[in-house]
DNA sequence: AACTCCCACAACCGCAATCAT
DNA sequence: GATGATTGCGGTTGTGGGAGT
């Protein structure tokens, strides 16, 4: 049995907005705030329309301050590098950019700017690229730049990215090796992600780890494949106002190298004065690949006791061995920002 | 002018997280 | 703690308009 329908669909509304709604809703938030409740403003604004429509309405073309038109080149650089670093977590993308919303985004990023990057490799590499995230054009860049082995966990790429990028499992024919040249000199040389500070802290080592979570940077993949979100605490919904570093903390990268052990990642949030709080929101995502599961001491701690300011941690990851092989060895450390 | 195709954007849908009771 | 209601998010679909034939 299905849930509950969120209105009685055979009453409302669906469909494009005519202005006559756009006046009756505004007039109505304007003068009245939301309430706090969406289902049930339709009807005191007399309107018929769900509440979610009416919401979305609101959010995405009514409220106030919104931006309509051209992205700006500064706009495109921002949006091309969180999602190269988290995803298509258009939600938290939207937060940094004033005026643009979430569907904005992700319109904008479906229609125009991915094509834009593709425009910018050589036909001969784009049939190779075209099913994988950025990240994967990272990994394929300092794999070369690096002059390193086969890099581990190709074969499961697929597990740590949005299926949407990727055809039925038995399509996939990657190793890593082919024809990275090109992709080598687009991301150096032209792919926006580099070309701002926020690319510029993308190392090699970040890029690495990054690899294995795919385009996904705070998504926990479990056993089978499936991917969830961490939580954020309260709704789990990221808010403007709310927005810091987090910094994921990867220990145990020997059991990884063999992709048989397992790591863990320690998540906390910096307070607006960019100070590491140990203290605060921590929440730990634990993935292994197989049955041996991470030994205790890395299993479930929040071993990270120290305070880091920021200009710290950008110090500890600038200065962060770059090389993939070393790094297995090491603890990584990588944040990102929203 | 009529038709088709393509693109950009708006809107919908389903799901998961959170809240309220 | 259980359950239903609500909210927010991201993927997908629908729609309108412009370009091409």
């Amino acid at each position: 049995m299905g849930r509950a329908p969120c209105c009685d669909k055979a009453n409302v509304k669906k469909g494009p907005w005519s202005p006559e709604e756009d006046t009756k809703l505004k007039e109505y938030i304007e003068k009245n705030g939301t309430g706090g409740n969406w289902i049930a403003l339709p009807q005191k604004a007399g309107l018929k329309r769900c509440g979610k429509s009416c919401r979305l309405r609101w959010l995405n073309y009514l409220r106030p301050n919104i931006k309509h038109g051209e992205f700006s080149d500064d706009e495109d650089r921002i949006i091309c590098t969180l999602y190269a670093n988290i995803g298509s977590r258009w939600s938290i993308i939207a937060a940094q950019l004033p005026g643009r919303t979430d569907n904005d985004i992700k319109n904008y990023w479906n229609t125009k700017l991915k094509k834009k990057l593709m425009g910018l490799l050589p036909p001969s590499s784009n049939h190779q690229i075209r099913n994988k995230p950025p990240a994967t054009l990272f990994h394929e860049s300092s794999h070369l730049h690096n002059d390193h082995q086969n890099p581990p966990f190709t074969s499961s790429y697929r597990d740590f990215s949005p299926s949407y990028y990727y055809p039925s499992p038995s399509t996939i024919s990657f190793t890593g090796l082919e024809s990275t040249s090109a992709v080598m000199a687009s991301t150096t040389n032209n792919f926006p992600y580099f070309q701002n500070q926020e690319a510029s802290l993308v190392s090699p080592s970040m890029q690495y780890y990054y690899n294995m979570f795919g385009s996904e940077g705070s998504c926990s993949t479990s056993s089978d494949g499936s991917c969830s979100q961490i939580s954020h605490g309260g709704r789990g919904d990221v808010k403007q106002d709310e927005m810091g570093f987090h910094l994921f903390h990867h220990q145990n990268f020997n059991n990884l190298s063999n992709g048989k052990g397992g790591f863990d990642d320690h998540h906390h949030e910096l307070s607006n004065n960019n100070k590491f709080m140990p203290g605060g929101e921590t929440s730990i995502i634990n993935q292994w690949t197989s049955s041996e599961k991470p030994s205790d001491q890395y299993f479930g701690q929040t071993p990270l006791l120290m305070e880091y300011g920021i200009e710290e941690i950008k110090q500890m990851i600038s200065g962060h061995n770059n090389n993939i092989e070393e790094n297995k060895r090491e603890e990584g450390m990588m944040y990102y920002y929203y």
